[in-house]
DNA sequence: AAAAATTAAATAGTACACAAGTTAAAATTC
DNA sequence: GAATTTTAACTTGTGTACTATTTAATTTTT
């Protein structure tokens, strides 16, 4: 009678799991980013802007899943502390395209130590990490997917 | 000679899978709350007072790792549309109580559509959400353990 | 080429998250 | 048992996220 487990329960919820581990990440990369000066949110501007540089909002968003509603006051506070800026793309008025400034890109530098000390602290194997990358980045196309065929 | 790069792309990756699938959870979850008309913090918090009723703010924020900062805000909305009530404890004025009204039980029928409708959304089969939640539970405990240890 | 539609950012408003500090009550120490 | 410490919740301030709307620039249609 109670093969059916209780679907409602936290213990069993997938989302709780990824919403807990998520912000698990963000305390444990709190202090690391610290010496940086930025948040994780923005450190993540900062990868995709170490990987390719002079991206427009909108490609940043795609590669981050964030749109200028939130991008925008991020991008404006990195500017502010002097580790990129925005400027309308000359051929396009419309876009904003994002360039590290010298000391942007000199963070990177710095930001080379803090992945190791990360995935120790996830106390997994490569292995593990690996294989609970790719099941969460399946999961979430498929999240994404179907709230995108609805749209349409 | 590129091992080692790679471990440190591995890091950013896991971080961000975890981070872009919390996410994306939020995102197919919200069509299905706004029949509960609340949001998915709130949501956990029923999850949490649907399995046992009556606990303290400090209680709920232990089960879904948030402190009162976030919490008390939160609560303060769920009273407001009925689903709960927020009275201080008489034996220890400290603590404040929180109980589901009548409506807030009510609702945990409606809920109980909900988690099948997700799992299905995410395409993975119950072996492989299972799988999922226990590395990222696993993942999470060592993160916030590393965390403490440097606080004690 | 003027009108209509689309697009990219920005803006306004709501709701988390979290750190740091406050207040009031309870437990501990002396 | 008064003083100190601890605890629980609240408050304040900063920074995401996201929806919906707005503005300005570019495309597409006609």
């Amino acid at each position: 009678m109670s093969d059916e487990i209780d679907r409602l329960a936290l213990a069993n919820q997938i989302c709780f799991a990824a919403y807990s581990a998520s912000h698990a990440f963000a305390r444990r990369y709190k202090p690391l980013l610290a010496v940086l000066g930025v948040t994780y949110p923005q450190y993540l501007c900062l990868l995709v802007l170490w990987e390719r540089d002079g991206l427009s909002v909108k490609e940043i968003g795609q590669r981050l899943l964030l749109d200028s509603g939130t991008l925008t006051p991020l991008l404006k506070r990195l500017e502010a502390i002097g580790l990129l800026v925005r400027r309308r793309d000359r051929a396009d008025e419309r876009v904003v395209r994002i360039s590290l400034t010298e000391r942007g890109r000199a963070l990177r530098a710095t930001a080379e130590a803090i992945p190791p000390a990360v995935m120790q602290a996830t106390g997994c194997s490569v292995a593990e990490l690996g294989a609970l990358r790719d099941g969460l980045l399946a999961l979430r196309d498929n999240l994404l997917a179907e709230v995108e065929d609805e749209a349409g």
